[in-house]
DNA sequence: AACTCGGGGAC
DNA sequence: GTCCCAGAGTT
């Protein structure tokens, strides 16, 4: 019930499943409706149907609830967070849990800059949750650094004066306490498809300019076939892919013709291109086209 | 590595 | 509104 969710959210749940189905035998015998239905309003519903098929699983096998850290991390719904917990808490095994706590008061601890969501800096933490371990009283350890980071070491205003080991605190050394954990989400990549257009006239190819006040102000571009809708569109002359920051574009090379000749484009000879400022899309372009494109 | 899954409390 | 919560499973 705790995972992702808060102690004081979950407390009245759980006093009144453990009251409905007291024990193992009980959750397993009953049907997933009625687990669910004690679980409605605690949102992830995932979890009760992860239990309940755990609860399950344990009483076909026996009946005995798995005692070791392995077995523990095999049952549905249960990972490394939740096996840790209960290996270290329930029987006294040597296992480090790392939830959102620990990374938050390891994180400034070790003042750990890395992006907390990545890799790399999970396992740093990982590895220090393991080193600092007190190996005779693992579940105490546990639950005091989860505690401490739920009460004092808080996400935006950790109460250091009040905390235990502040002494021990990079982060607070150099005062980047409220700026750690980095928990930096990627920008969401946007994909897209684009179609340049490829006019040809007399050897000259038909460009537009960027306007002013805009980004790449003045660079030259092919156009597209909202700049020219008067335009005939002829075959695929290619496709390659192009990134600009958070979007993907995929841009496609098309022949067009035109019957009016439209007034804030450019016809510039080969010569000319190359003596102008270029959008990297367009200069793809004409790489692409050398093949293809003879004055 | 990114997404999705809920709902609520603190700010 | 934004962040984050005693995360796990899937793609």
């Amino acid at each position: 019930m705790l995972q992702q969710t808060r102690v004081a959210a979950v407390l009245p749940y759980y006093r009144r499943f453990l009251r409905r189905f007291p024990n193992l035998k009980r959750l397993a015998a009953a049907s997933e409706d009625e687990v669910l239905q004690a679980w409605s309003g605690l949102g992830y519903y995932q979890r009760a149907r992860n239990m309940h098929r755990a609860a399950r699983r344990i009483v076909e096998s026996g009946g005995r609830f798995p005692n070791e850290y392995s077995a523990i991390r095999a049952l549905p719904g249960i990972g490394d967070y939740t096996a840790a917990a209960i290996a270290s808490i329930a029987f006294g095994q040597p296992y480090a849990v790392v939830d959102g706590n620990v990374i938050r008061v390891l994180s400034r601890i070790l003042a750990e800059r890395g992006n907390v969501r990545s890799a790399p800096a999970r396992t740093r933490l990982r590895k220090a949750a393991e080193h600092l371990l007190d190996r005779d009283r693992p579940g105490d350890f546990n639950q005091a650094l989860m505690e401490l980071g739920a009460t004092v070491c808080l996400p935006r205003t950790p109460q250091c004066a009040g905390c235990p080991v502040a002494k021990w605190c990079r982060a607070r050394r150099l005062g980047i306490e409220r700026q750690l954990p980095v928990r930096r989400r990627p920008p969401r990549i946007e994909k897209a498809t684009r179609t340049l257009l490829v006019v040809q006239r007399n050897g000259a190819l038909l460009l537009k300019r960027r306007p002013v006040g805009g980004q790449l102000e003045g660079f030259f571009e092919l156009p597209e076939p909202a700049d020219l809708p008067g335009a005939r569109l002829g075959p695929k002359l290619g496709e390659f892919r192009h990134a600009i920051t958070r979007r993907r574009y995929r841009i496609r090379l098309r022949a067009a013709e035109l019957d009016l000749l439209p007034s804030e484009f450019l016809w510039l000879s080969p010569d000319q291109l190359n003596a102008v400022p270029m959008t990297t899309a367009t200069r793809k372009a004409l790489n692409q086209l050398a093949g293809t494109w003879k004055r």
